[in-house]
DNA sequence: CGCTAAACGGAGTCACCCTCCGCTTAACTT
DNA sequence: AAGTTAAGCGGAGGGTGACTCCGTTTAGCG
């Protein structure tokens, strides 16, 4: 890869990065490229699709992740609260952007696309907790990992705001720790 | 109102319940607007925002479903297999139409939108069920039926499959039913 | 210094949203 | 039956954003 390409790509995760942080993941390309200073074609042929540049964004954030799976699964730590922590954890990073946990959703059975690949990583290591817990009698047997991580991005997604709410309700908000309670509840023997 | 404005109003709504049947709620309104034979400002005015249409094409049906909450709730059944049926008929009718339940959830904040109070009538019914299975000592004091009907609409985000699936992956299909399970088991003292 | 493949960038095409306004017509009045 | 008029109609037009294509530029090598 040409210095110059390089040097462009690198621009564009940085300010991706911060549009994402503002606007939500369904920020406008055209004004992340505009930012960046490189042309519209330039992101388009970096990234040919939002999903790489969101993967590409995530990526050191994602491994982190995995690895503090390993760690809790390996420690001998109780395994309720192992699961407690890392589902906690893996919540609020899907929280981050507006947005991404619609895109983890969608990517999630994609094989062959990088979001895709990165989501999986992170239900190879959420199996680990959860088989361990199930070995110790903690867990159901009837579920599986994939289901518990269906259930925390579905919770993020639906505690998630849209941005501009002119006419805000007073319901009352979600409380998205709440409802992990009720899952980890769910899951349990 | 005018008898031709009124037989357009009916035939887009028609128009508008099929097209959302097969193309998921996102279909364009200006394909809905040709199909209907009339022209976009018609459905514009008679349906300032796509959520006015989609109120108008669920009203009936989410009439009946308050109705069945209200039989439910007077009638002498246990309150646990209330609660599972109503929640059940609850997933399915969000269910019905792809995106229909990501629309709910932007929704049900908005006090003053057609179908934001279509989404009130909703938690009001099931507040009934919930309170009297709280009052019998059988689900926890500390959730409103808000959180459950929030958990409800995420869960049927989550298994909402995408239109086309070009690369459909050999992850294991989510069970909204064993899903369901795990809020109910959740929600149980 | 010259060459060339890699990279660039933005004009162009497409799809959809939504508004605005001149024309049409239902339906009431006399 | 004819006249009146406000309600209703429709689609052109302006805006936004995704994505492509191709003529131009340039990094980096020999």
């Amino acid at each position: 890869m040409r210095a110059d390409a390089l040097r462009n790509r690198e621009r564009l995760v940085e300010v991706a990065q911060s549009a994402f942080a503002t606007n939500g993941i369904d920020t406008s390309l055209e004004e992340i490229a505009r930012q960046a200073g490189v042309g519209i074609g330039t992101l388009y042929r970096r990234f040919p699709t939002r999903e790489d540049l969101i993967a590409a964004v995530l990526a050191e954030r994602y491994l982190k992740l995995t690895d503090v799976a390993l760690v809790l699964a390996e420690e001998r730590e109780d395994v309720d609260t192992a699961m407690t922590e890392w589902l906690t954890l893996l919540m609020e990073h899907m929280a981050i952007y507006r947005g991404l946990s619609m895109a983890v959703k969608e990517a999630i059975h994609d094989v062959d696309t990088a979001l895709g690949r990165t989501c999986r990583g992170m239900i190879d290591a959420g199996e680990l907790l959860l088989t361990r817990g199930q070995k110790a009698g903690a867990f159901r047997l009837d579920i599986t990992f994939y289901d518990v991580m269906t259930m925390c991005s579905a919770i993020v997604l639906a505690v998630e705001r849209r941005s501009e709410k002119p006419n805000a309700s007073e319901l009352p908000k979600v409380n998205p720790y709440l409802l992990l309670d009720i899952v980890l509840r769910g899951i349990r023997v």
